[in-house]
DNA sequence: AAAACCAGCAACCGCCTTTCA
DNA sequence: TTGAAAGGCGGTTGCTGGTTT
């Protein structure tokens, strides 16, 4: 531990952060030593409990809260102090996976530790992850995430639901409330390996787009100005020991492979990437509790959020989709109206579900006056369908009291020249777009890199349809630089 | 050497639940 | 039954000290 604020001998010292409430003459603040003698010795004689009790017998000018949160993490016999062990830390992780933000609940599965070090050692960890651009769960915990749920979904008829968490971590039962992760993001396990992004054949993202699986397209961030103070490996001292190389070879071929619609695909063995289907974490979710994305950003391109009632699909399509999905196929196949109807169902309660929706309904109102006529090809149907999500997704983006306008925030932060001088960053965006940014525009960038998803021409110039919606390409322009778009 | 950045940590805040009179 | 008090919990803030630029 380091100097301890309890090494502080003077009340002055003690209330520097702090200040004495006025009112009741309640000291807050870091604790003194003799603050904690004098609580220490009060539990002594009687016990812990009835804190607001220790003012008034001991003389302690603290609160009751105060001081039943300076036994708990500090004073308390039986802490275990000094950091995590490996073991302690694949358990947190695993707890984290199974129980979500509930530090209390995994503070009790670990002997002598407290939910506040647990709760800051996850804080701390997510943001070094953040930074590295790396999942926040290990692959090892995905897949496992991934069979438990299979199991459970297949004795679905056991009285109930813990069979899933039991199987999973081989420990103790919780009920966890499915309702828990329900608006958390999806998409994020894909950020960390999108260097991948440009390998993939247009044809896939297409017959991605087209369906209601879940690809987020985002890019990792691993800012060039930020340093990582540790070794990415570190990250996970589980039992693999990944190195970020290996955990980046690990899964390089399964991001690839998981593919619902690639020649090779071999869905059980393979770790996926984000939330397994169901599972009550958010599993590689990039969120942060105390701070907007500032690592990794997402830029997200036409993306289906993974769906409730496809939770088979995520990693093991219930319907094997062709390997090989014509275009005919596509106009026959219902898909991409499903997609529209399950991805847009209010029922998708996620927060972003639930900003693109009323998106979505105001560009239904919007388009109605130029519906496309029943001869419009399924691939403008589609393109126009990733487009419009695009559009919408921007739109929210750029509306300030959109939540996705904090990372829109983060966008701007990081891919605009604002900051200026910064020599890594044409040399960053290229290889985020995978062109040469010294000889293209953002919004050239841009939309070269869509023309490689969708098919030459289906964004932008030449595509009619397309041409009907000019706003996506001055949207991704914008956002990608053109600073006159919506106040940037 | 100084400034900036960052990780780690302790503690507070506010909300919610539980207990009890 | 109800309202206040106590306790529990998760989120957040702010400080310290180490590291990097």
């Amino acid at each position: 531990m380091r100097k301890g604020h309890s090494d502080l001998s003077s009340v002055e010292e003690g209330s520097r952060r702090g200040s004495m409430r006025e009112s009741c003459h309640l000291k807050k603040g870091p604790w003194t030593s003799t603050e904690d003698a004098i609580l220490v010795d009060y539990v002594k004689k009687h016990g812990e409990g009835n804190w607001n009790a220790v003012q008034k017998n001991s003389g302690l000018s603290r609160c009751g809260k105060s001081c039943r949160l300076r036994w708990a993490n500090h004073l308390r016999p039986d802490l275990k102090k000094g950091v995590f062990t490996t073991e302690e830390e694949r358990r947190i992780i695993e707890l984290h996976a199974k129980l979500g933000n509930k530090w209390a609940r995994m503070a009790a599965e670990l002997p002598g530790r407290t939910d506040n070090e647990i709760k800051n050692y996850w804080n701390t960890r997510i943001k070094r992850l953040q930074r590295a651009g790396l999942p926040i769960y290990p692959p090892d915990l995905c897949l496992q995430v991934n069979r438990s749920q299979e199991e459970s979904q297949n004795a679905a008829s056991l009285p109930n639901g813990d069979s899933y968490a039991s199987n999973l971590l081989q420990s103790d039962a919780f009920e966890i409330p499915r309702v828990e992760f329900e608006n958390l993001e999806l998409n994020q396990g894909c950020l960390s390996y999108s260097p991948m992004l440009h390998d993939i054949p247009a044809n896939t993202m297409l017959k991605r787009v087209g369906s209601s699986y879940g690809y987020g397209l985002m890019f990792p961030i691993a800012h060039p100005t930020k340093r990582l103070r540790e070794s990415v490996s570190n990250y996970f001292s589980m039992p693999n020991q990944l190195t970020e190389n290996a955990y980046r070879k690990r899964f390089d071929g399964p991001f690839e492979i998981s593919s619902p619609y690639d020649s090779n695909l071999n869905t059980n063995d393979q770790p996926s990437f984000g939330i397994p289907p169901g599972s009550d974490a958010p599993l590689n979710s990039n969120f942060s509790p105390s701070e907007p994305m500032s690592g990794p950003i997402k830029l997200e391109l036409p993306s289906y959020q993974y769906s409730d009632t496809q939770e088979d699909s995520w990693v093991n399509p219930a319907y094997p989709l062709p390997l090989v999905e014509s275009v005919d196929n596509l106009i026959q196949s219902p898909s991409v109206e499903q997609a529209k109807s399950d991805y847009l169902t209010p029922q998708n309660s996620g927060l972003l579900e639930a900003v693109l929706h009323e998106s979505q309904k105001l560009k239904t109102s919007k388009d109605d006056s130029c519906q496309q006529s029943s001869s419009t090809s399924v691939l403008d149907d589609v393109t126009n369908f990733s487009l419009n999500h695009c559009e919408m997704e921007f739109e929210a983006h750029c509306d300030p009291n959109s939540p996705l306008a904090h990372s829109a925030a983060s966008v701007f932060s990081e891919f605009t020249p604002v900051s200026g001088s910064s020599s890594d960053e044409p040399q960053f965006i290229e290889s985020i777009l995978g062109c040469n940014a010294k000889n293209e525009t953002p919004s050239q960038m841009a939309v070269s890199r869509l023309d490689d998803f969708i098919g030459p021409g289906q964004f932008g110039h030449n595509n009619g349809c397309v041409r009907d919606k000019p706003s996506v390409t001055d949207a991704i322009a914008a956002l990608l630089g053109e600073d006159t778009y919506c106040g940037y």
